[in-house]
DNA sequence: CGCGAGCTTGAGGCGATTCAACTGTCGTGG
DNA sequence: CCACGACAGTTGAATCGCCTCAAGCTCGCG
């Protein structure tokens, strides 16, 4: 049940396509000729490391990747200098390519930790060319456009007309749901490599008003930064405030 | 060249088709077959009073149409009552559902003047069935997706880095460059229906505020708003504030 | 040991919000 | 015909959220 962590060392090709399937099948189940298809890629794992920018997509389509481990993002640069964080990714989540039909791809996507990816282009390929044939892929690879979009949205809610509370704790809801989705949650609690300055960035706020806010609500007992690892101290609290609610946690709440 | 003005009323069903047609035209070039499909479809086209909420998604799936005049948005409502609204939508944009791919379709869609739409399912549905039968087709629908998520990301780094100036000035050129598209914008100048109360739910601003800078702009002669027309008097400085670069326009400035 | 990256804290200022009142322009009905 | 309300826009005053500048702190690491 239990995946490994992130920690983009320890390899193995095998490993590697064994994770892809994994995500896959956490989306969709997948018939035994589709389960085939993605073990017979043996597409090689990249690694790439924290900083480096991986899909500027100058020329050519770069091939689409899969996430296996580590975070990134995707900044959009302005005249000033600043950036601001379209989304982030993680595990599961993809970048570059996808049929012309994601602006967002054409976005560079720099890694945040040592980063593990996979290449999916012929799955991708395939799925696309007859999807007939493979209708739990498609479904999955499907699941994955809709997941992107989703957090297009949030993230246009948070930026658009939260406080710097409400978008902190938003995101780490948001974060919270994505990570469990694939087996990063131990105990309400998740890793979060991010430093409060790339949190800045992502919400549009000042490295050091992210610091106030985050120690505040520490200092509340609504969620805990430390270490890089985010507990969520009070779920129903941190619910509401953010204005979020989480679909998988229905009147889990006492 | 010059389309019909937005006007709802003036109508039969024969000038809908055409300007459906003339729109997925504009987008990319048709060939007979996919001239024929367009004007044999023969879908009703609907009006909408202004306000109501066309696209509740609330059961199955409403079937997907495209806009033929008028302007319509797509509020989030939060806890509080306030709205954000995730995009605007203009004749020539789609909204409803477009195969489980776009989860912003799921999102209501409110008329903000009176509105005229056309069904176009059967359309996406051959297109979708069978797109090498018509090339030109899928591809006109591929951009009118593209331009959707393109706006999204606008929106954020609107929302998320930009000042009030900034952000009405970029979401004016924004208005300018789809207007433009679509033969709205004449000597520089535009029809602009939204209430200075709407284009602050857009962009995350208080009436008042909206109110201030866009009479400022107004007295820096940078742009007029005035009667629901907007006037670019001044281009380059705007696009210069704004930090956006319209790709159509390169260098036009002397 | 000293350095750098990330985190923390204080002080001051600006941008945007809220509350409130006032104007102008419609369409409606007495 | 004018009174009326509804609606959009305008303006002022006070407040607050967040930003910037500026130091100082605490680690881990060469």
């Amino acid at each position: 049940m239990a995946l490994p962590n992130g920690d983009p060392r320890g390899s193995g090709r095998a490993l590697s396509t064994e994770l892809l399937l994994h995500r896959l099948r956490g989306l969709n189940p997948l018939g035994p000729r589709e389960i085939e298809l993605v073990l017979s890629l043996g597409e090689q794992p990249k690694h790439h490391a924290a900083g480096t920018t991986i899909c500027p997509h100058e020329d050519g389509s770069p091939h689409p990747r899969l996430i296996i481990g580590g975070w990134a993002c995707r900044p959009r640069v302005m005249l000033d200098g600043r950036r601001q964080m379209l989304g982030l990714l993680l595990p599961g989540d993809m970048m570059g390519d996808r049929g012309e039909r994601r602006p967002l791809a054409l976005n560079p996507v720099i890694a945040l930790t040592p980063l593990r990816t996979i290449g999916v282009g012929p799955l991708v390929q395939a799925v696309r060319t007859c999807p007939d044939d493979y209708p739990g892929l498609t479904r999955a690879l499907t699941a994955i456009d809709r997941a992107e979009e989703t957090a297009l949205l949030d993230h246009i809610v948070r930026l658009g007309c939260q406080s710097a509370r409400q978008r902190i704790c938003h995101l780490l809801l948001e974060l919270y749901q994505r990570l469990s989705a694939i087996g990063f949650v131990h105990n309400d609690a998740y890793p979060m490599p991010l430093t409060q300055d790339t949190l800045g960035e992502a919400l549009g706020l000042s490295l050091v008003h992210v610091n106030r806010v985050v120690s505040q609500l520490r200092r509340e007992r609504l969620v805990l930064i430390r270490n890089g690892v985010v507990t969520i101290e009070d779920f129903p609290r941190l619910a509401l405030l953010a204005d979020r609610v989480d679909p998988t946690r229905e009147g889990v709440a006492a």
